[in-house]
DNA sequence: AACTAATACTTTTTT
DNA sequence: AGTATTAGTT
């Protein structure tokens, strides 16, 4: 036996132990699998530094961690579950830790995993919020107006039926747009807000005061639908556990220990729903960084972390300052800056890496430049052997990742796009989803609502609109109301036939749903609706990747054992795993990269009124001017040793060019770290020489155009598997695409037709190695990379 | 009911 | 500029 391991840590859990009461086995009459999981541990106490240690050595009693950016904040929360575990204190069904997102919990649970030896299978309170609410809620819902088996509404259906509401309360849907009220419902759930307590003022806004008598149809829609939106799985939680103290007092106890995941990013609801929670034992640990609360504007209160102290009185408070991310002069750099910010709890972080690059500052003459120098730049660090994974290009807005992509389109370097739409809000993906939503459950309207004229079958508006009224009056679902009125003679012939069409082919999946595999009867439905059909007979250039989409969730519907369990996940997961190990460029917004770190970091488009945002600045002012100074301390703290910040001289915004003065945080930043680069190559150019700008350039200003969200996945996709690249192909595509060092046969002749996947349909007019000249019909002349491009 | 023309909108985004 | 959505037309 390892006893002297399991010796050194029974002395820490002695220590630290409380009252007694709750501990009784620790060191006396430890289980089997406790014995065999001290044996196991690994001394994972002393990875830790010192500040990391005391932190997760504080387990009694409210404990604040202020983690600063690459501090190992995740370190700090899963080491703590793991000592939880170690030393006995709480089994991992004990445990309630949330997360802002699946893929934070997800990593934690790998994490703890390693760190217990994975003996940790049962953490059943590690997730989002979202999904620990609608665990809860599930449980109880009875007592809030639901089924247990209630269905958890997307961002669409809710849109869907705010308009029905609307409509039905004859307001001009013009004036006031569905989305704008769901908007303003969704914040008003942030704040733990019901109808009845939305201030008057707010609830005047929309509509002339329509507004919260909309919220209020809209809640009791929900119930009559068995349906929850996101923000009902947090806020009927929250009045679960206010009405209804006994059910409170079954968390209290089940919950012995409550860490928090980025808790600068928590909302009021969020916070009251932790609060009533601690109420039981207050063991809550909650770390997080208030220099990178950067979702103010969705909800988040940076008070609740600057508040902390205050709301839970007799708090620990750590600081956690060892940097082990970055160099000196890119910390010194990010620091100096965001000390600039007043409303901060502050800190001080530290690194022992050493002073590494200075940040570089460089302006240019507009975005094409922009991108031009930055690409160059990744070409040669690329012939330094620099990892092109461990390089990211972080945008404030999305529209400024056109012009990476086109330019590295045309140098054929490979990147990816990280944020965008996710695979579960494509349309072909909720197109499909909602056939089998209504196939599993016919009660579920607006899923049916969905697929009714999909694809179309000659269902207008009318017949939807008698089915409807059927439905109400007999207070059924659409499904069934559409099944008794295929009966009678209330529908026109062609559209009567269609429905009953539809109906009869629901009904015969149903029937088929127990007695063939999931996947199979999938297929089989999309092929039977027709969906299939419509997408291979689209001509649009998206439609391959859409038909692609669709094997992939066929693909991933096989990882799960039943339809049913597919579906759950699909409504509170909204995203897939892309494990993508081809080495790239990653490009995305300063948002999207929080949480993550790349060797070397280029931050664009510093010009004020993109950067701080000026939409920013006007809703917010101040708070909202230190919300962008937080996004860019997020954004420098990303590097590991290199940092390069531009500005352009000129910026398109919409249609119109403006002239762009550089952002006020380039000279925030301290100039003792900052290295400015003036291009020795063109000096002076981007102050003198409008002559070589694109306003001389053949087919400048049209440069094609999709900077749709829709397209860049598609683009992705369609670079990602041009050949069955499936099942971890071979990654010859990287060859291909390091156009300079690779010889290989041209694909490609002159005159030959080929089809793009952004720029349409052209003519090859000049080939050199894979690097292929175009002439698009629409898009004009272009250079493009061979692996971008098919026969068409 | 489906097609075409005009109109509005354009920061960041998770669940 | 460009798209997405909606209103009007066939």
């Amino acid at each position: 036996m390892a006893a002297s391991r399991k010796q050194s840590s029974g002395v820490d859990v002695v220590r630290n132990a409380p009252d007694g009461s709750q501990e009784p086995a620790i060191t006396t009459k430890r289980s089997v699998s406790e014995r065999a999981l001290a044996h196991a541990f690994p001394p994972y106490l002393e990875a830790l530094n010192a500040e990391q240690r005391a932190a997760v050595e504080t387990l009694e009693g409210p404990v604040l961690v202020l983690a600063g950016a690459g501090t190992g904040k995740t370190r700090i929360l899963t080491t703590r579950i793991a000592h939880l575990l170690a030393t006995g204190r709480a089994r991992g069904s004990q445990i309630l830790a949330v997360t802002f997102t699946n893929k934070a919990a997800r990593e934690m649970k790998e994490r703890v995993g390693q760190l217990v030896g994975g003996a940790v299978k049962g953490m059943p309170w590690l997730g989002t919020f979202h999904s620990i609410c609608a665990r809860i809620l599930r449980r109880h819902a009875e007592i809030v107006g639901l089924k247990s088996s209630f269905t958890i509404l997307d961002t669409d259906d809710q849109i869907r039926l705010l308009k029905q509401l609307l409509a039905a309360g004859d307001i001009d849907a013009k004036r006031w747009p569905a989305r704008q009220l769901a908007g303003q419902i969704d914040s008003w759930k942030n704040r733990g807000l019901t109808p009845d307590k939305v201030p008057a003022g707010e609830a005047f806004a929309f509509a002339n005061g329509k507004g919260a008598e909309i919220y209020e149809q809209y809640q009791t829609r929900l119930k009559e639908l068995n349906a929850a939106d996101f923000g009902d799985l947090l806020l009927e939680c929250l009045r679960l556990f206010q009405n209804n103290a006994d059910v409170l007092a079954e968390f209290h106890q089940r919950f012995r220990y409550m860490l928090v995941d980025e808790y600068q990013d928590t909302n009021v609801a969020q916070y009251l729903w932790l609060r009533l929670l601690a109420q039981g034992n207050r063991n809550l640990c909650c770390v997080g960084d208030d220099d990178q609360s950067i979702y103010g504007w969705r909800g988040a209160e940076v008070d609740n972390i600057l508040r902390f102290e205050e709301d839970f009185p007799g708090a620990k408070v750590f600081r956690v300052e060892q940097n082990y991310r970055s160099t000196g002069h890119i910390l010194a750099a990010a620091s100096g800056l965001i000390a600039q910010n007043e409303g901060r709890l502050g800190k001080t972080l530290h690194t022992d890496i050493g002073d590494g690059e200075k940040l570089r500052v460089q302006g240019v003459w507009d975005d094409e430049e922009e991108a031009r120098t930055i690409g160059d730049e990744i070409e040669s660090l690329q012939r330094a052997n620099h990892a092109l994974n461990e390089i990211a290009i972080l945008v404030r807005a999305s529209f400024q990742m056109r012009a990476f992509e086109d330019r590295f389109v045309t140098l054929g370097l490979p990147y990816r796009v990280i944020g965008g739409p996710r695979f579960y809000e494509r349309a072909e993906i909720k197109d499909a989803t909602a056939f089998l939503d209504v196939m599993v459950n016919s009660a579920n309207d607006l899923k049916f609502e969905r697929v009714f004229n999909v694809p179309k079958r000659g269902l207008g508006q009318a017949s939807l609109q008698k089915v409807m009224s059927h439905a109400r009056a007999r207070a059924i679902p659409l499904y069934h109301a559409a099944k008794e009125i295929v009966e009678t003679d209330e529908l026109g012939p062609k559209p009567r036939r269609a429905l009953a069409g539809l109906i009869a082919m629901f009904e015969r999946w149903r029937s088929m749903l127990e007695g063939m595999a999931h996947t199979e009867l999938a297929e089989l439905i999309l092929d039977e609706s027709g969906y299939t059909e419509m997408w291979q007979r689209d001509k649009s250039p998206q439609a391959h990747s859409r038909l692609e989409n669709l094997k992939e969730l066929i693909r991933f519907m096989g990882e799960f054992e039943t339809m049913q369990g597919f579906l759950e996940h699909v409504s509170l997961v909204m995203d897939a795993d892309t494990n993508d190990d081809v080495d790239r460029v990653s490009l995305m917004t300063l948002h999207a990269a929080k949480g993550l770190e790349f060797d070397t970091v280029f931050l664009p488009g510093w010009e004020e009124g993109l950067f701080p945002h000026q939409r920013s600045l006007d809703e917010s002012g101040q708070a909202g001017l230190e919300e962008e100074r937080r996004l860019a301390y997020v954004g420098i703290t990303r590097a590991k040793r290199r940092a390069c910040i531009s500005f352009t001289q000129n910026r398109r915004i919409h249609a119109l060019w403006q002239s762009a003065i550089p952002s006020r945080f380039v000279d925030e930043l301290p100039e003792e770290h900052v290295e400015v680069v003036v291009d020795s190559q063109r000096p002076g150019n981007y102050f003198s020489n409008p002559g070589t700008s694109r306003f001389d350039k053949p087919g400048a200003g049209f440069q094609s155009s999709y900077s749709t969200p829709g397209w860049r996945r598609a683009q992705r996709q369609w670079a990602e598997k041009p050949q069955a690249v499936r099942d971890r192909g071979p990654i010859t595509i990287d060859g291909e695409f390091v156009a300079s060092s690779t010889v290989h046969d041209a694909r490609y002749g002159v005159g030959e037709r080929v089809m793009h996947q952004k720029f349409g349909v052209g003519t090859v007019t000049e080939v050199d190695g894979n690097k292929l000249v175009i002439d698009f019909e629409s898009a004009g002349r272009k250079r493009v990379v061979d692996s971008f491009v098919t026969p068409a």
